[in-house]
RNA sequence: GCGCUUGUAGCUCAGUGGAUAGAGCGCUACCCUGCGGAGGUAGAGGCCGUGGGUUCGAGUCCCGCCAAGCGCGCCA
């Protein structure tokens, strides 16, 4: 339970009393609404309750105000509970109680800021999941630094997490990598081939290539040598996404992103007791006639089902489509293994899908509002004046790697992440490479290394948090530090409700500010006052606890030096 | 043309229908006899794209218009 959750609860009780005790007339009382004044003269918590009443109970919401608030006792946690006009009642959190905090805080340690809202539910996140074709780009690391903190935070949340990565191994796409593979193959043997048009010209198809050749048995090397672009061998496409799948975990691992799994696209098709996921996924639209034959294809009847057209799953030629391939993929992840909540991490440009993707879940028999699809607009990077474009065709690409060798992981994952998924951002390389202070990242981290210095310098003077009295915390400083430590755990619900990651580095600013200003303005460590530097020590320590949950969740370090 | 997203300070961006719209960078002026100055304080800088509407109350919700990005394939 946060503070908001409390004091929602004790607000709804208030105007059910009021309404008991005949003081309010009785009418439904609305989803309770717990918000941050902007105004520090308006308390820590108000609510507009009153204002939200007052036409269903045809009265001054002043009065409702007055109701609600002489029935929430100014004890605990609350220093007071007043009634503003024109209809708030708003709430001080007491000195006391919040200068207590610090030793549950402290307490807490790593798992500070966890809740238990999730409840254990089942969530999967799969992003990036970029074909296996090429290196990761510079684009990609949006989605990483998005998917993962999203994964961090709904963990913490309390959700049973998975984060995964789709191979698609099994497409069109796919194709085309195994004929520029055989082609970069019989250039290595000597053979004058060229790639194909629409293939993949980067030179790490060569290194591929080599590999393969160099880890061949003589026997298969003779084979591949005579293999045809037409006709790419089942065998050497396979070691192909394969080798590629490993360049993108090293890619994606310099971003410090882990994954809990990589699903083969291509295990859809893979028949289990004498049939496919695919088959299974595409018998039960069947079933219900959402699956209709024309032109030579068969279609997905969409249409059926508000979409504005009809969209194909098995092409004329008999191949399927990808989008046959994630209807049967969200059906595995629904229905076989019956995750409760199911979040892809998508790049604008996959927007047009999400529609049909959602209405496919649905056919399948799948409330689609568990299916939710975070689309994050485009990156557009320049170095300067200079527009980059981003294209695997273009030989002006900017890899993932690249990013992270330049700005380092940190930088990377900071930049990526503070932006709305929903606005489009613009990242200079040039200025990502020059920073030094003026980069938050390190506002940040500076903070943490600082709080680390204070407290192992407290070590080496023998200055002890042990069993300080936290009650001495009382400096206006001291207590923002604390208010701003505690929106921690409320932060990470506002976060996993709404799959917005991007609040956590603006939030670390905040934390670190405060606790700039606070070392500005009260001295840690005086031998004069050996009581104050323990409470304030021990208030040290819970900032760092906070501060690295905080850089933890982003996937950051937290220095102890710098 | 249709769909999705965006338009807030010079720049990059926050902003759960609430009370006098914020941060960082940049700019101006300050603060070091003390624990890490990669810090702190103060100031200048806003018709919140635009026109309507809903509401006690709109940067936030709805509609139109303008502008930008992305998509509209039997590619993924």
């Amino acid at each position: 339970m946060t503070i908001r959750d409390d004091l929602a609860a004790l607000i709804r009780n208030a105007a059910e009393a009021a309404m008991a005790d005949g003081a309010l007339p009785q009418v439904p009382v609305p989803e309770i609404v717990v918000e941050n004044p902007s105004r520090p003269e308006h308390g820590d918590y108000a609510t507009n309750l009153p204002m939200r009443l007052a036409r269903a109970a045809r009265a001054n919401p002043l009065d409702i105000a007055k109701a609600i608030a002489e029935r929430i006792p100014a004890e605990g946690m609350l220093s007071a509970s007043e009634p503003a006009p024109p209809g708030f009642v708003n709430f001080r959190l007491d000195t006391k109680w919040l200068a207590e905090q610090v030793a549950a805080i402290k307490q807490s340690g790593d798992a500070f800021g966890n809740l238990t809202i999730g409840a254990g539910k089942r969530v999967q996140v799969e992003f990036v999941s970029a074909n296996p074709t090429g290196p990761l780009t510079a684009g990609n690391g949006r989605g990483a630094a998005i998917g993962s903190v999203l994964a961090s935070v709904l963990q913490a949340a309390g959700y049973d997490v998975q984060r995964e990565y789709l191979v698609n191994d099994a497409g069109t796409q796919t194709e085309v990598f195994g004929r520029t593979l055989v082609a970069r193959y019989l250039q290595l043997a000597g053979k004058s081939v060229e790639i194909p048009a629409d293939g993949y010209p980067g030179e790490y198809m060569i290194d591929v290539a080599k590999r393969i050749r160099d880890e061949s048995t003589r026997e298969r090397a003779d084979a591949y040598a005579n293999a045809t672009i037409e006709e790419p061998p089942r065998e050497m496409v396979l070691r192909g996404v394969d080798i590629m799948v490993e360049m993108i975990r090293d890619d994606i691992g310099k971003l410090g992103v882990e994954y809990d799994a990589w699903f083969r696209e291509r295990s859809l098709y893979e028949t289990n007791d004498g049939t496919s996921l695919y088959e299974t996924a595409l018998q039960k639209l069947r079933d219900q006639h959402y699956l209709v034959e024309k032109e030579g294809a068969l279609w997905f009847a969409s249409s059926e089902l508000g979409e504005d057209k009809d969209n194909v799953v098995i092409r004329s030629t008999g191949k399927q489509t990808y989008f046959a391939s994630d209807i049967a993929y969200h059906y595995e992840k629904f229905l076989a293994r019956k995750f409760d909540r199911v979040i892809n991490v998508w790049g604008a440009d996959h927007q047009g899908h999400v529609s049909r993707l959602k209405t496919a879940v649905q056919a399948l028999g799948v409330d689609p509002s568990r299916l939710e699809i975070l689309i994050y607009q485009l990156v557009s990077f320049r170095r300067g004046e200079e527009v980059v474009r981003l294209s695997k065709r273009s030989g002006n690409i900017v890899l993932m790697r690249d990013i992270v060798d330049e700005v380092g992981r940190d930088a990377a994952r900071f930049f990526f992440l503070s932006r709305s998924a929903d606005s489009q951002m613009e990242f200079d390389l040039e200025l990502a490479k020059k920073q030094s202070s003026e980069n938050p990242v390190y506002y940040v981290q500076y903070a943490h290394a600082r709080i680390a210095g204070i407290i192992a310098n407290a070590a080496e003077r023998s200055f002890s948090a042990e069993g300080a009295d936290v009650s001495l915390l009382a400096h206006p400083a001291e207590q923002a530090l604390i208010r701003k430590m505690l929106q921690l755990p409320e932060l990470i619900q506002l976060m996993a409700e709404r799959s917005e990651p991007h609040h956590l580095p603006h939030y670390a600013q905040e934390l670190a500010n405060a606790f700039h200003i606070f070392y500005t303005e009260c001295r840690v460590l005086d031998e004069e006052d050996k009581s104050v530097s323990a409470a304030r020590l021990a208030l040290c320590e819970a900032a760092r606890v906070a501060l690295a949950r905080a850089l933890s969740l982003m996937g950051m370090s937290a220095p102890v030096k710098m």
